[in-house]
RNA sequence: CGGGGCGUGGCGCAGCCUGGUAGCGCACCUGUCUCGGGGUCAGGGGGUCGGAGGUUCAAAUCCUCUCGCCCCGACCA
């Protein structure tokens, strides 16, 4: 490709919407320009990188021998009404009538569909296990769609549906995904963390994350490597700690904190840490309000909570005056000691003594506060986050903390769908049995903008080979100015694309500088510059997008470090 | 959904408070000198000031309505 002829326009300055680094670098480099709020023409370059992506994805699919099709991004209400989910799903779901009044959706996702054909095609025990999936365009009308092409509303997603005779036939497909889905992340130059998920929204039991790692990424991710553990911070479970708890060598006091909301306050005022401090949430019960007591440098984990029996979900917290009538006090005064509201306790409450919480009365805490002696030894349950430093699971390391993108998802999902929506096959007995099915998905336009937060510096995208744009960039200096370069340029631009390389020539009549900065920022791997101080040398000037400094090399050096790269 | 903010040329912004013939930077076009890290000088094209209504001799500017977009909040105890 000629840069003359590509159309391209690079921008110094960035659209003011954009907040993190790949959706300005995106902006600036002209990989996509937004129509409208979640919505992204892919403008010729990005497309290439997009293409690129697919192509990796579809090979791997292929290569485990899944099945591409593709089904229709609009899909009628009867489906979603069969599966309970068209008034489940809610706003997410984009709706819309066709002339005739009847209800349509914009697709957010495939299981409805997948499971109508699944039915309908599959009837004898003998055609499984199959795995059909396509690469397709999803719809979800997200609250507040932001980070550019990562959190979009309209997006591209790889998803597959298994579907199998039983519950072991479910698991080695969902094996057989997973082994998948590491091929294609490693493929495609991402370092990346396979990680135990909750399974949300689509339901069904084991499900797994994969996630790009990135310093922006929205979810956290708690991982042992020594343990072989890794999991969402969401679902990522604490234990009783194996402690004793010291014994109580303060007496209870009651003491006054006017203005004391918070912990910090409260630390603050006390100089003791939030270590020693119980703070006291208030949430919506099944049977009127309940509390929630954690340690006070401690997170309540959402996902944990909302699934105790006594606590509504989805989790909400009590507003100040349920909680007033129900305590006599309001948030921040508030403790276990004396609490007439049912109490749940985290594991980590437990291991304290000596310690402060609110007293149930406005402008007073207790300190001193002692299990046995001032309140009953609880039963605990896991309520907070993993924080650093945590044991595993596996009890052989400690937990560290790094931040991902959700690029992949598998679940098995079972029976849900296959039961609501009668899809069964005859087995060899005769009976008709459920299909036991697995759903696994890939965010294809996300691992775009994933990438570039992976990688990238202060100059721009550093795109890993496998997601470049072009391979290659030539960057000719002065070309119209000089027959040498010119000839030298085209001789080498048409030798690389001979060999089966994505190049790129920078024909355009501009200074050097300029040309220099666009190659950096839509972040080529390889940068070749073609001028008449290197013609005279008989070299040509090499550099890697990665590297700092250029090298001179002969001409013959540079067509093989090319192709050498180019075979991968 | 609640709160805040913003809509002025392709992009980034000023002008609005205090009404009086729409401006700057980038990008784009022509020419010029320059020529290996986003150059210089000169000239130029491009804007129903989101939309509708109102006030006024006069509205980007004031008022009302409306549409769109962005940000924050959904752990605070």
């Amino acid at each position: 490709m000629r840069f003359s002829e590509f159309a391209l326009t690079t921008l110094k300055e960035v659209p003011a919407d954009a907040e993190i680094v790949s959706h300005k670098l995106m902006l600036r480099a002209g990989l996509v320009r937004r129509l409208s709020s979640g919505l992204f023409t892919w403008m010729p370059l990005g497309l290439r990188v997009l293409r690129k992506v697919e192509n990796v994805v579809r090979e791997e699919m292929d290569r485990a021998g899944a099945l591409e099709l593709l089904m229709p991004a609009v899909q009628p209400a009867e489906l979603w009404v069969e599966s309970g989910r068209w008034d489940k799903y809610g706003p997410l779901l984009l709706r819309m009538q066709d002339r005739h009044s009847r209800e349509f959706c914009f697709g957010p996702t495939h299981e409805e569909v997948i499971t109508d054909v699944a039915r309908s095609e599959l009837r004898s025990y003998k055609q499984l296990p199959v795995n059909y999936y396509q690469i397709q365009t999803k719809f979800r009308d997200e609250i507040r769609p932001r980070f550019g092409v990562m959190r979009s509303r309209e997006f591209i997603m790889k998803d597959a549906y298994s579907f199998d005779i039983d519950q072991d036939g479910l698991q080695k497909s969902y094996d057989r995904m997973h082994a998948a889905y590491t091929a294609i992340f490693e493929r495609l130059g991402l370092k990346f963390r396979v990680v135990d998920a909750d399974s949300g929204e689509i339901g069904g039991s084991r499900s797994q994350e994969f996630h790009v790692l990135a310093d922006s990424g929205e979810d956290a991710i708690a991982y042992c490597d020594e343990d072989h553990y890794a999991s969402n911070v969401e679902t990522a479970a604490t234990s009783k700690p194996d402690v004793d708890r010291a014994d109580a060598t303060e007496d209870l006091e009651k003491f006054p904190t006017p203005g004391v909301k918070t912990i910090e306050d409260l630390c603050e005022l006390l100089g003791v840490g939030a270590a020693q401090t119980v703070k006291t949430l208030v949430v919506e019960g099944t049977d009127g309000p309940v509390a929630l007591i954690l340690r006070g440098d401690h997170e309540l984990n959402a996902v944990k909570a909302q699934k105790l029996a006594g606590v509504a979900s989805p989790l909400t917290m009590a507003d100040p005056s349920t909680i007033w009538k129900a305590t006599g006090a309001n948030p921040g005064s508030l403790g276990p000691v004396g609490m007439t509201l049912p109490v749940y306790f985290d594991h980590a409450v437990a291991a304290l003594s000596d310690f402060t919480c609110g007293a149930n009365e406005d402008g007073f805490h207790y300190k001193g506060v002692n299990f046995e002696r001032d309140l009953p030894d609880p039963e605990t349950v896991d309520l907070r986050n993993v924080v650093i430093g945590d044991p595993t699971p596996g009890g052989k390391g400690t937990l560290s903390i790094a931040r991902g993108i959700e690029v992949g998802h598998i679940f098995q999902l079972g029976t849900q769908y296959s039961e609501a929506m009668n899809a069964t096959v005859q087995a060899s007995d005769g009976q008709n049995i459920v299909m036991e099915m697995g759903c696994y998905g890939i965010g294809i336009t996300r691992i775009v903008g994933a990438a570039i937060e992976q990688n990238h510096d202060e100059n721009g995208i550093v795109w890993p080979g496998p997601l470049a744009p072009f391979d290659v960039v030539l960057v000719a200096i002065n070309m119209h100015r000089s027959d040498d370069v010119r000839e030298a340029a085209e001789a080498l631009y048409a030798e690389l694309t001979e060999a089966g390389l994505d190049v790129l020539l920078d024909d355009r009549d501009a200074r050097p500088g300029v040309k220099f900065a666009d190659a950096e920022l839509i972040g080529i791997p390889h940068r070749v510059v073609i001028g008449d101080r290197g013609i005279a040398k008989g070299e040509l000037e090499y550099r890697h997008r990665r590297d700092t400094e250029s090298r001179d090399l002969k001409r013959e050096e540079v067509l093989n470090l090319l192709k050498e790269s180019s075979i991968r």
